[in-house]
DNA sequence: AGCTATTTTAGCCCCAATAC
DNA sequence: GTATTGGGGCTAAAATAGCT
């Protein structure tokens, strides 16, 4: 697991988790530093001066790097209900918007630059009020649907996540960490109707499958690629690396450790 | 197919024991 | 000192059954 460093919260207008569930789109724009978001299966890397969007109803994780010392960046939540005002009040045209992707990288640009040079001088002085943060991310959406029109799509698109190929959505996303619940509205099925595929497709409760998934995979990391314990555990979607250890030995009766010892002497 | 009530279980929290 | 393991208690989550 990488390090994950605190930046000033002077920067940082929302905060979202370092992983899991992304519940609404996000506006992400790295000043100083280094963060990369994972979508379950490729790693997107932003340095100092790019950005994207954190598209609603994914998963992802981010990781956060500092460069010299230093990071800094920019999160604003385009959340549904502002996006929605916005929609009605500017009546803007949808275009239409075909990727498929979890992080939308967002084009340079010198107005962007300079809109979050406004920001840094906003923020510095202090708390933003209500207003304040409507009129800055109204401007933040006029900017970019200047540069990209298409983004209107995926902006003003209020629809919930469609019935999509459960089998390749769980064997992309069993490592992130969030509950059955989560994972039947991901693939737009009830949670009666995902068990029930579910089952159909791997003969199995969905929670056991996402134990023995991870494990396996955890076992994989170990053995073969030597990797620690101590850094896997997270990525691979379990919560304390107590419960890791415990759970890793009830399945293949050794703890992860032994595992890594035995790795090590035979090499 | 999708609720809801009921039963069952997993796993998180906390912490002690152990290793190093 | 730090890192890892493991276990008990408890509760939220999951599984199940039964219904519409």
């Amino acid at each position: 697991m990488m390090k994950v460093t605190n930046v000033n919260p002077a920067y940082v207008i929302d905060e979202i988790s370092s992983q899991h569930f992304i519940d609404e789109h996000y506006f992400i724009y790295v000043v100083k530093g280094i963060v990369v978001l994972y979508d379950g299966s490729k790693y997107l890397e932003l340095r100092s001066g790019q950005s994207c969007i954190a598209r609603k109803n994914r998963l992802g994780r981010y990781y956060k790097m500092r460069e010299d010392g230093e990071l800094e960046k920019v999160i604003l939540t385009l959340d549904e209900s502002f996006l929605r005002r916005f929609y009605n009040k500017y009546k803007t045209t949808i275009a239409k918007f075909d990727s498929t992707e979890t992080c939308i990288p967002v084009n340079n640009s010198e107005l962007l630059d300079s809109y979050i040079g406004s920001l840094h001088q906003i923020y510095s002085r202090g708390k933003i009020s209500e207003p304040f943060s409507e009129i800055k991310r109204e401007e933040l959406i006029l900017i970019l649907l200047q540069n990209q029109p298409e983004l209107a799509g995926l902006l003003f698109d209020f629809g919930i996540p469609a019935k999509i190929n459960l089998e390749e959505f769980m064997v992309r996303n069993y490592t992130f960490n969030v509950n059955i619940e989560r994972f039947a509205f991901l693939t737009g099925r009830s949670i009666s109707a995902f068990k029930r595929d579910f089952r159909h497709i791997f003969n199995e409760t969905p929670g056991r499958w996402l134990v023995l998934k991870r494990l396996q995979e955890a076992y994989f990391l170990i053995e073969q690629k030597g990797m620690k314990p101590s850094d896997i555990y997270i990525d691979l979607g379990f919560e304390t690396l107590s419960h890791f250890s415990f759970s890793f030995k009830k399945q293949f009766g050794m703890t992860p450790t032994n595992l890594s010892d035995k790795r090590q002497r035979s090499a």
